[in-house]
DNA sequence: AAACTAATTGCAATATTGTTGCGTTTAGCC
DNA sequence: GGCTAAACGCAACAATATTGCAATTAGTTT
């Protein structure tokens, strides 16, 4: 998985540098958001050090090559799947766990845009951020 | 509109203060997203200074009486329209203009949530924002 | 209308998060 | 192995957010 990342950053011409690499390994085990500080602390433990301004950039840049995105509800950054459409982002955190998981749905962007438009609103990008509990949490809770 | 707040306030024996009854007015009159140093700047313009402390513990009351609502994707607050459903909300921010608007759909809402369930993601809160350009803005540039 | 009291606000100090400029290091290339 | 632009680390700073406590005030009671 972290390959891909690579790929995407050779492709792009921007170097795989030790500390790029870190951050993609780190977002890629904990698929739950995570703010900078958190990386750089997650890091720590592991012995390694970035400086913070390091990683805010690397999260500007994989957020821009879509590697990475930004969790709004919580301001923590999980690693993209790939692939995705741009303008249609679609996230479920757990609130148990954590876990994100990250979705596209063409035919619910659709309607979502229709609905808007029905209000006159020409809708460019739009982000939804569903909070509940997910698939494992409901199994452990209540039984399958 | 504000007095509408007012009642609120009242009902669950908050004090209505000065400060309080000023947040509300600033709100109500921006129409659109407002951090709470944004907040400060503009009330020190009409010669009234609030401390930025107590406007970050009215813009919590308010968030949590559903007074005010939080756009995450800025980090501004929007006075909330009243008798809103919990759970569902629904905000179409201009990327022009910056005005916001308050939408609850039922149906949009329902279908959110079936989509959600069928990842076995059992949905209790989701917030959508949607960015693009507003009615007005549209007339403007495109014609009616 | 004055006094009372709990809620609210202001203040000071501090913590957290995010940004900028610049010198040093390093990945990818020859 | 050396070259060079890109990337990183550092220092300093700016913006945003939080906490504890003393002073004030809204809403009530007398």
């Amino acid at each position: 998985m972290v390959q891909d990342s690579v790929r995407v950053l050779q492709a792009q011409r921007y170097k795989v540098t030790k500390p790029r690499l870190q951050v993609l390994e780190v977002l890629e085990r904990a698929r739950k958001p995570l703010s900078p500080y958190d990386i750089q602390r997650l890091l720590r433990q592991q012995g390694k050090y970035l400086n913070h301004v390091t990683i805010y950039r690397i999260l500007e840049l994989f957020c821009s090559l879509n590697l990475a995105h930004r969790i709004l509800s919580s301001g923590g950054f999980v690693k993209c799947g790939l692939g995705k459409k741009e303008g249609c982002h679609r996230f479920m955190v757990c609130r148990q766990c954590g876990v994100i998981q990250e979705f596209a749905d063409e035919g619910l962007c659709h309607e979502e845009n229709e609905f808007a438009l029905d209000f006159g609103f020409h809708t460019e990008y739009h982000l939804s951020e569903f909070s509940g509990i997910c698939a494992n949490c409901y199994r452990k809770q209540f039984g399958q």
